[in-house]
DNA sequence: ATAATCTGTGAAACGCGTTTCAGAGCAAGC
DNA sequence: GCTTGCTCTGAAACGCGTTTCACAGATTAT
């Protein structure tokens, strides 16, 4: 393999001078930059990313770590993340976790060997505690509102949820009930605080009954619509906090000929096109931005302070 | 930083002896191993994965290359890749291209730089003439048909819009349109060329402003009816190559009165799951596995021979 | 005229783990 | 008793680019 010090030797000049053509550096008198430059395309020299690495102790390589790649919530984070790294010369790794903590720790312990330069947590499965023994001193972002000191970039789910409870309510809805993609992790966590705090101030009651989680995909939206059907006391309107099981809600509804929003009101999160499709009022989520702001809190150092994201309502059809 | 040599010393043995108790390779005295894990505890030592990489000159990480993040195939396809890579202790290193050509070059000059092993190109801009200087003994997988001796894994495009188009004449369907992510790239081409020749089987005319091209999202299919609509000979079926547009002119078409499928059949490909909500006929494209076969391809060094996967038709209502 | 800068350059150290090679010591085979 | 053949170990080379430091020579400032 031709190396830096090959070309130095066919050049004759130092390893130093060619680092410096190499780099842009100033002071290197036009002569010997050329003939460095000529050496470079005479032995087909290429450099070697990892030496570099290794060198300058950074990779320009942020971790991303994420429990799915298909759905359209992370896509649309990596898009957001993916576009600004570009703007400032950096790259993605992946780090698909299907939730599996080991896999998510794995991740940390790749930053810690410098594989990469930070990290950005869209969504977790190990507990704060778990994973503080691992960032000492590193560069990790998490999107969401976690208590404690770190870069933190989130959707104010809460107030999401306490606006869109309050929608309802205005709608005249009193029994509502909520579909979550999980219950652990602080998003879902505030989403369900909101929840509760709203119905609490509005002098509703809420009922176990009527929260149904799991709730991913399209598919998870038809099942829910059968357990709703099962339900001896039925909520009249349900907060889905995505639009694809929203759609899967809509679409059974109307082959069960259950009427929209007449026996079942659907309040959605996402405002992803699907909504568009179904007339489903849904709260637009800045996803996209989410991942350019978490990148932005990794790439500026002392960018500490958290950045809240805000939801609105676009009003559809099915509230 | 503490490092291998610091080590050594604290251990009394040499690097190589701490070298080896750390990748568990043998002719290790026990009493030895016991101290440089000793030493490695106290020191809090980690390795840096860049040393290993120059050291060992490959980063068990592969390249995606790919447009576009937000798109259910593209999601699909990671991934396949991830959890394949995942099982041989890979990682994936995210290109996105948008399309732009330099920025998919970007990708294979990393590759060349050693900065990943291999790559996986789902979808490309640049020419294969272009891109040939570049992978030069290099690992790269292409998931296209293309013409020549490289890596590849394919849907077989064609036989499926053959196979659709005969299922629609079938269903007495002389008229049909074709609406189409894109024309170039060997995938759309491939599609194309199966249209055509259908069609001349068949003995119908093609008419070239029954083909519809960029319908990329939802929202593509709703202009497509619009478009359909404002046409004065008008095809009474369309092959529509995604899920996502086909559900946007099912809707569509829904809100506007078209009668699916007596007025307008659609039939569609991916079997998305968006398309078991529509009730759309799709044919199923196994995206995921399409992933997977990339990455053993890339991981078989001597697999050469092309991987074809073939697809099946999904009757629901839209024929 | 002298001090203070700036330009241009190379040797050497640095970042750090892996691997080869030579050799010592010891047990099994003939 | 002598030859193979293991087991175990460390020195040194290897992969390779960046950066610091010392210094020479040329300017500019005082």
């Amino acid at each position: 393999m031709t190396n830096i010090r090959k070309i130095a030797q066919l050049a004759g000049v130092s390893v130093s001078t060619v680092s410096r053509v190499l780099n842009d550096h100033p002071y290197v008198i036009e002569e010997k930059r050329q003939k460095v430059l000529a050496a470079v395309k005479e032995l087909n020299y290429i450099k070697n990313a990892n030496a570099v690495y290794l060198s300058k102790g950074k990779t320009y390589c942020i971790g991303v770590v994420l429990p799915f790649l298909n759905l359209p919530y992370f896509g649309e984070i990596l898009e957001g993340i993916a576009g600004e790294a570009l703007k400032h010369g950096y790259h993605l790794k992946i780090f698909q976790t299907d939730y599996e903590k080991d896999a998510e720790l794995d991740a940390f312990h790749r930053l810690q060997m410098k594989e990469v330069d930070g990290l950005i947590i869209t969504s977790r499965a190990n507990s704060l505690d778990t994973l503080h023994s691992f960032m000492e001193g590193l560069n990790v972002v998490f999107c969401e509102n976690l208590h404690g000191v770190a870069k933190k970039v989130f959707i104010n789910h809460y107030e999401a949820v306490r606006t869109g409870m309050d929608y309802l309510h205005s709608k005249g809805h009193t029994d509502i009930g909520l579909c979550l993609h999980r219950t652990f992790g602080t998003n879902s966590e505030e989403r369900v605080r909101g929840f509760y705090d709203a119905a609490e101030a509005a002098g509703n009651e809420v009922r176990e009954d009527w929260i149904f989680n799991e709730c991913i995909h399209l598919k998870d939206g038809r099942d829910v619509v059968g357990q709703w059907e099962a339900l001896k006391d039925k909520p009249s309107a349900l907060i889905v906090t995505s639009d694809q099981v929203s759609a899967g809600i809509v679409s059974q509804a109307g082959r069960k000929g259950i009427v929209v929003p007449d026996e079942l009101a659907i309040l959605s999160f996402d405002n992803h096109p699907i909504s568009d499709v179904f007339d489903i009022t849904s709260f637009d989520m800045p996803i996209r931005q989410l991942g350019e702001e978490a990148f932005r809190l990794f790439f500026e150092e002392d960018h500490l302070s958290p950045v809240i994201l805000e939801t609105s309502l676009h009003e559809r059809k099915t509230v």
